[in-house]
DNA sequence: ATATATTAGTTTCATGTGAAACTAATATCA
DNA sequence: TGATATTAGTTTCACATGAAACTAATATAT
């Protein structure tokens, strides 16, 4: 139990310095190659694990707030990657999918994304990578 | 070794997800009662820690961009928490340091700060708090 | 010495962000 | 049925962000 302030020890602001450290390495790449941000990435992400979903569905799925998800979406529909139509049962409700050019990136980034990551985690040893999966899972659960 | 995308197991989705959770948590106490940024925080915690310093080297501890720094100086240095300096030696260098109230701020978040982070940790097992800091000194060290 | 490079920090610009207010569609309640 | 509440998504506003260009001071090389 600490009872005094080292900001290089404080766990809040070192997971957020290693997540800004990832987060910038992947959306550089992403946006060279194919000129997407990050959150346009999520939600092609989304899209491309289950079609025909709503914004809020994917915003969800993203844990986007949903203005940013509103934003990448139309971005996306500009851009031809993304096609949006509305729920008859519900006119508000868009149903969302990726364009055959939206899957073109899909298929492209993904193994990007996996081939990262795979390249993080090599570097730790298998047991620690299990440790991790496993902490991750109890840390998501914790409330603040 | 995955091969197949999923953003909900993605490693760095979950960690951006993870740290925004905790950073946004905080940050809304600090502004609320503090009326001070995430930010700023992060650079009263710095001088709260070591004085007389440059803003390069609260860049460095922070982990935070120069252009982020020099803009919380200025407010602090506005809102009367933050004392500037030149170094005679090179007078480009500034040397900053909290101000009494800045102190006093200081004195009043770091507890705070550290009865979070109690907080988030007695959620964990003591095992897997010790495990916690030991992968993230590994996963700090990864590179990209 | 004088030109050139480097360094500390600031400004500008273009973009990202979330909270709150808003619009339109649907659901619920009296 | 009409009035009210809820929900999906958008717009607005105010502020945060980082890359690149800039200014001023210092260091280095010729």
């Amino acid at each position: 139990m600490k009872t005094n302030l080292k900001l290089q020890e404080f766990l809040p602001y070192r997971l957020s310095v290693l997540s800004n450290r990832v987060s910038h390495a992947i959306a550089n790449r992403y946006e060279e190659q194919f000129q997407i941000s990050l959150s346009e990435w999520r939600v092609i992400a989304v899209l491309g694990e289950s079609s025909e979903v709503s914004a809020g569905f994917v915003a969800q799925k993203t844990a986007m707030d949903k203005v940013a998800v509103s934003r990448a979406v139309n971005k996306l529909i500009t851009s031809g990657l993304l096609i949006r139509k509305f729920a008859n049962e519900d006119k508000r409700r868009s149903v969302l999918s990726l364009s055959k050019s939206g899957s073109e990136v899909y298929n492209k980034v993904a193994p990007l994304a996996i081939d990262y990551e795979n390249k993080m985690m090599k570097q730790l040893s298998l047991s620690d990578q299990s440790l991790l999966e496993d902490l991750l899972g109890k840390l998501e659960k914790i409330d603040l």
